[in-house]
DNA sequence: AGAACCATACTACCATACAAGACGACAGTC
DNA sequence: GACTGTCGTCTTGTATGGTAGTATGGTTCT
């Protein structure tokens, strides 16, 4: 049932990193805001050389950005690079759709149908954190049963930022139950072994996501670059 | 001229990193290999630290593998794999190449017609190194001329994997000669502003990249996993 | 002879200390 | 008053020592 709290993995640095990860995300370390090795070292009782190390992996992934004998910041959001991220999660995502559609495992299918109820249920309860997990669960499953798992190594960083901006436009369950009726949409498609329909109901779930983009960004433009 | 020759950018941990990428990529460390940090680190001059952050850099690419108190190899060539990140790699750069012909930067497009001759003349010298190079840069020249720069993040990664098992493959000019030949057949269809067929050329291109692998596997089965 | 056991040499990992660059405040000068 | 040079304090970057875990080879017991 703990499916999604990510155990405490191997290193302090790794463990670090995913920490950071989830607050960046999250939005309790805001766009812009700076991170300091060593205030993070004293926060969680490790030195600065995991942190550090943490803080490389997350400007890999763009989440921060490192500032040689400066500091370290939080990048900010950008509507321009959320667009062509979307572009690029588009041509791989809906690729996978049509691959489901083509050849699907039996056994990641009910796992499939456990999750939706479960994202159904946390988005009632308006309960943000669990509804983008359990999105994420569903993603990987449907690249994992469509074979192409490398496929989700690809996406996830792009999942990432678009997350952060999603803590912004999630404001409502109304919104999340209907990304939880997308994901059903594409399912259908994929049990009727419909490719094109799969990849258009893709299609049309990633337009979803960014649509009230460009409002938020008139409402909060400090965490805009 | 020297845009082949990357400098030795910011800090020793990049600068090392980058020069263990090139080695593993052109198999002067060979899959299955082990890296110890001290022996890299005695070799350039440097502290074990840097070299550990750029291990884990590389680590995250997949190229090598840390196993925790034991070691660090360079990790196999994986058919299966491979195949995957052609498919993810195939989904990205035919939607590149289809929003190309759609639109397209004039100032980066002039700028491929030189890319292309270099490469045409060091793929008569056999030239391994700067052949696969000068490919990097077509291929990222043409995504930041669609205006999707951020597309070749996601792609390099792939790229980097598959340029290692291409030194296997890419054995004679001819070849080689094919790979720019299919290089015009795509930027052809760019001109002529024909977002399917640009697509279709890239789908052929990226198609015959990895056509001789099965081989190469059968002839260096110790290289695979 | 075979197998369990232990010492040793290796590894990645973390902590600490030091170095070098960048920014801001302040004093001195024109 | 505006400008400039210098010093102090922040930051990240690098070096080094020490720790825990793993594999290996020799040894001892059965």
């Amino acid at each position: 049932m703990d499916a999604i709290t990510s155990p405490p993995s191997g290193s302090a640095a790794q463990r670090i990193e995913a920490e950071l990860r989830r607050a960046i995300i999250s939005m309790a370390h805001p766009p812009g805001s700076r991170l300091s090795e060593q205030d993070i070292a004293a926060t969680y009782g490790v030195s600065r050389q995991p942190v550090r190390e943490a803080l490389i992996g997350l400007a890999r992934t763009r989440l921060v950005e490192i500032l040689p004998q400066r500091g370290t910041v939080v990048v900010k959001i950008s509507t321009r690079k959320m667009m062509e991220g979307r572009f690029v999660r588009e041509a791989i995502e809906t690729a996978v759709a049509r691959r489901a559609a083509e050849s699907f495992d039996p056994a990641a299918r009910v796992r499939i149908d456990d999750l939706l109820d479960l994202q159904q249920k946390v988005a009632q309860r308006n309960d943000h954190t669990a509804f983008q997990r359990y999105d994420e669960l569903f993603h990987i499953a449907l690249a994992e049963g469509a074979g192409c798992a490398m496929a989700w190594q690809a996406v996830s960083d792009i999942k990432a930022h678009m997350d952060r901006a999603c803590h912004l436009t999630l404001t409502n369950a109304e919104t999340m139950l209907e990304l939880v009726e997308q994901h059903r949409a594409i399912m259908a498609a994929v049990d009727a072994c419909n490719p094109a329909a799969a990849a258009e109901a893709m299609h049309c779930h990633l337009r979803e996501i960014l649509r009230a983009l460009p409002k938020v960004e008139a409402e909060h433009p400090d965490l805009f670059e």
